[in-house]
DNA sequence: CTGTATTTGTTCGTATGTATT
DNA sequence: AAATACATACGAACAAATACA
């Protein structure tokens, strides 16, 4: 997995992120109801601020890809949520 | 012992935080073998938030100065793990 | 064996300041 | 000016392991 995070380009780190999220959830590799990467290890993962990782998550909430459950995590909704 | 925290200058509260605990391990105030205060007594003593602590103690393990064992506590290194 | 307290682990929420683009 | 990104800091909630009475 490339995973890489581009700075130079026009596309921002954020979307970056949810994009790579996006493709795990909708190729199965996470599955509905599972929780996606946390904020922290997101950052881990792709070396960035926490800010940006939460602006990824905001981003595939606003998609109704995720869920987010204060304090537990965020976690990929039913198939049908996202149309 | 003054250990007043400075959040008006350009050193980060964790950072002092650190360095207090830093020069109590190099003064022989707290030995090798012996636990550091815990991440709520760092809250209390220095009135900072929990995540503070932590980010105290993160750089304290950074250093080299302690080891973290899970839901003991954090614990000073031999003098020479620290070179 | 059974609680209770302590301690670190983990997670998201919110805010501020700075720098860069 | 506005959006993006990073770093810092405080809050809050709950989990889990450990230690001990």
């Amino acid at each position: 997995m490339s995973r890489t995070i581009r700075t130079d380009g026009p596309i921002p780190v954020y979307v970056q992120i949810a994009d790579y999220i996006a493709a795990d959830i909708k190729a199965g590799r996470i599955k509905p109801g599972y929780a996606i990467p946390s904020e922290t290890s997101m950052v881990q993962e792709f070396g960035v601020a926490r800010d940006t990782a939460r602006r990824a998550v905001q981003h595939l909430r606003d998609q109704g890809l995720v869920r987010t459950i204060p304090h537990r995590g965020t976690f990929v909704e039913p198939v049908d949520a996202a149309e």
